[in-house]
DNA sequence: GCGTACAACTTATGCGCAAAAGGAACCGCC
DNA sequence: GGCGGTTCCTTTTGCGCATAAGTTGTACGC
């Protein structure tokens, strides 16, 4: 790889010379000698050396994203199909803006902000990371960090967080419901926190409002990893009769639900009516087709990348931004009255 | 960030000392100054400059993964939803080998290139770019070149190809459908390149081993761009009595298919058989579930990662790597005699 | 004809690190 | 008692780049 010291020595002038032409400052180099070292950058395909770089100007122009990992395979970020459209979200906008994206998968945030200062990584996204312990990491680490999916109180002091208005959303799918009759709805997902937590609040307050009652039998917990995901399915699979109607926390619940109970000769939505939250191709392409909650993934992404992006240029943003979701009605969910 | 030079002032020594211990060079250092150095780094949490060391070093622990992209939705890699796995696969095996990731979307393998060696990349994994324009480019830049699912002919006679025995795949598949019964069998793609070329000939040779003839009005194309699927799906539904069994090359195009299918009221697999390509979730809980080939993809990416972990570490590897497949029988093949 | 201003350069310095080269002190050995 | 070999350090150099500081030449104003 040719170096700037190289150029200069060919060209025959000083490398101060060649690296304001490559910065385009004007003003500091007659047009006549920009003209010549243009030509010649173009000729040898000068690339600059980036480590070089950054070193003299303390800056990475990377942009770490990290993703939570878990030992359970559909625990583990990277494994939900439908991330890598949030991932393509994010590297197109801050492609677009000149920035490189370092991709990190991990459980341990203490290890994320290690790897972060290392590279002396710009700015971070974190997806799905929780943890106080990573707060209080990321003190020290003055980076700006944007989080995706993030419901930790503490976090959202310190951090924007880009997220869904998940409680909205199973609000308006639970009260579809309670407007198509139904009155004995489960809700079905594998732990009460964050995200799930939320989605379960909307879903509790729909019932509220409506004047129905919930009670903890209501709440269905599936258990996803592979080795208890049968047995789990067929315990929910027979208290289905106890509910007209079940709610679940995501597209891949509903899908993964249905095909039980198929599977057992429960027919949907004639027995029993089911929903999604998500909106992907599992709930899209089944039959009959998924009645769920829509949400943009890849507008996640570039939402949390562009206000990243905006932190990086010095301004401020909001501690919570949320994006819309939008009932989609399909064929999963029986009238009744 | 605090620098060796500081750490090395702070102890009253040199700043090769506190390399040294840095770098483990026992026999270097005496064990009491190296422990010295050893306590005030863990107190400090130091963290080196990757910069500052890349740059002395010239190199940069920095492992590329280039994804093509396209216009079209489902033709950009990185909105397909498996391809997460893959990327996954990657991440795990190059981290757990003290590299990190840098992932970079793009259909210009021109620009890839750069990209690659202003970063001086260690090496590089290309996921679906063929692009003999990319091959000439990587001619210059030296460094290890893995790819995966190529089928340039240019490319396998300078890089490590990863890839699937596709060929076997629908081999394997078309058979079990002749087994069954069948003789009137489509193939439904969007292409006749690369991978999807492979698993026609695997079809096509299965056809010409059971002695049945191949007829170009045997290929169903299908146009993915959501301005014309639903036409492109119509039209194909309307041929679907000319067969008794369609090959689809892949799992989301026969999950697409039979919801077209269902919603014209044909049957499957009563009225028409229907086989997929690897064997992801969409099939899995479609119901009837899915009869397909199995690929292992994260597997792809791992056995891509070693590859190139292995050219890093200056051996020679095999121009082509196939992973093997497997036949997955569910309920979407019904038996005529 | 002297000072000022400015254009168009060059020289010199430092970013943080790794490593080559250079020393000093000590040991054992013939 | 001089010499090679260790051990444990320090000094120095350079990776490629950006930039502050310095230099030259020339035009201009009065």
């Amino acid at each position: 790889m040719i170096t700037i010291k190289e150029i200069a020595k060919q060209l025959n002038m000083s490398t101060t010379t060649v690296s304001n032409v490559i910065h385009g400052k004007t003003g500091e180099v007659s047009d006549d000698t920009k003209k010549k070292v243009q030509d010649f950058l173009d000729k040898v395909d000068y690339v600059p050396n980036i480590n070089a770089r950054n070193l003299a100007q303390n800056e990475s122009k990377i942009i770490g994203l990290a993703l939570k990992a878990r030992a359970d395979k559909y625990e583990n970020l990277i494994m939900d199909p439908f991330v890598s459209e949030l991932i393509g979200g994010v590297e197109e906008t801050i492609r677009n803006a000149g920035y490189f994206m370092m991709l990190y998968i991990s459980s341990d945030t203490v290890e994320i902000m290690r790897h972060v200062s290392t590279w002396n990584v710009d700015g971070l996204i974190l997806f799905g990371m929780i943890g106080d312990d990573g707060i209080r990491v990321s003190e020290k680490y003055k980076k700006p960090i944007v989080c995706i999916d993030t419901y930790s109180i503490e976090g959202l002091k310190h951090f924007t967080n880009v997220g869904l208005d998940d409680e909205q959303g199973t609000y308006d799918i639970t009260n579809y419901l309670i407007k198509q009759g139904h009155k004995k709805i489960a809700f079905l997902s594998d732990n009460m926190n964050g995200v799930d937590l939320a989605r379960l609040n909307g879903y509790k307050k729909a019932l509220a409002d409506a004047g129905i009652k919930y009670k903890s039998t209501n709440f269905l917990k599936i258990r996803p990893r592979s080795s208890e995901i049968e047995e789990s399915l067929d315990e929910i699979c027979k208290r289905s009769s106890e509910f007209t109607a079940i709610v679940c926390v995501s597209d891949l619940y509903a899908v993964t639900l249905m095909a039980a109970l198929e599977d057992r000769g429960i027919s949907v939505p004639d027995d029993i009516s089911i929903v999604g939250f998500d909106d992907n191709m599992l709930g899209k392409y089944h039959r009959p087709a998924l009645t769920t909650v829509h949400q943009d993934i890849k507008a996640k992404g570039v939402t949390a990348a562009d206000t990243l992006l905006k932190q990086l240029a010095g301004h401020k943003t909001p501690n919570q931004i949320q994006l819309p979701t939008k009932l989609v009605i399909r064929d999963t969910v029986k009238k009744i009255s």
